[in-house]
DNA sequence: ATGACTGGTGTGACCAGA
């Protein structure tokens, strides 16, 4: 069981390099991040005919999510993060497949901090954390993944010092990061490659890409019952290369059957 | 310290991303 988690930034832009990448890589189950386009935007029928269903959220110009699962369609559980009934931007998807609950997420960026955005940014996760740990109560077996916007630890920076006043690597938001992952999540790819430099993401300024410039802010948080089947993983860090592709490089981990 | 690049929107002296 492969599954994978990669923001497109803007999936019409990007369908290309997606469709080549799924042909590729094979994933049995893709969580979207910034589809960029509305609801009825979405390219279904390309992603029909690579083989997957879709379940997605898309909301006008920026955010939105989706949920791909090769074959057969998955359940819908949740559309939006639960918690605040205002909160109208497309950043939360949960999905039952494959006797697993699939939590495709999008965190606020929170730039520039402080600032508005940045509370926005602490209060989803806030949000995220509580129904989190509902999930974790419940016993299920959870797959949260997508991108955070947040590196975790100096490790995951390349150059720690100049982030320091950003809103991904604040000491809030790593705060909250690291109680989200007190309440018992495994961080898989971490868990792979304990001690490495590894990254996710390459800005297009700078020839940050070309410099390795990057930054490990997409993650797989898994829950016990799902880290115990963990086989492996990693970052299709070539896909980050090719033309007209994302600022993100794929993610993605394999599950004991 | 600043700005560089990109997609979407719509043709902006735009916004937002990270």
């Amino acid at each position: 069981m492969k599954i994978a988690t990669y923001n497109v930034n803007g999936i019409n832009g990007r369908l290309p390099v997606l469709l080549r990448w799924l042909a590729e890589a094979e994933p049995d189950i893709v969580c979207l991040q910034e589809l960029k386009a509305p609801q009825e935007k979405f390219p279904l029928e390309a992603i029909q005919n690579a083989g997957y269903q879709a379940i997605w959220h898309g909301q006008k110009s920026w955010n939105g999510v989706a949920i791909l699962t090769r074959g057969t369609a998955g359940r819908e559980i949740c559309r939006g993060l639960p918690g605040d009934e205002e909160d109208i931007q497309s950043r939360y998807l949960e999905v039952f497949t494959a006797d697993l609950l699939i939590c495709c997420l999008y965190l606020p960026n929170g730039n520039p901090a402080p600032g508005p955005k940045f509370e926005y940014k602490l209060k989803w996760f806030e949000r995220l954390s509580r129904h989190a740990e509902g999930l974790l109560k419940k016993g299920l077996p959870v797959v949260l993944t997508g991108d955070f916007n947040v590196m975790p630890t100096d490790m995951d920076v390349y150059k720690p010092e100049r982030w320091v006043d950003d809103a991904l690597f604040r000491p809030e938001t790593r705060a909250a990061f690291a109680g989200l992952m007190g309440q018992g999540w495994t961080d898989a790819i971490r868990t792979l490659y304990p001690g490495q430099k590894i990254y996710t993401f390459w800005d297009y300024f700078r020839n940050a890409y070309g410099r390795d410039a990057g930054l490990r802010i997409d993650h797989f948080l898994l829950s016990p019952a799902v880290a115990g089947r963990l086989r492996s993983g990693g970052v299709d860090k070539h896909v980050r290369g090719w033309e007209k592709t994302s600022d993100h490089a794929p993610v993605w981990i394999e599950l004991e059957p």
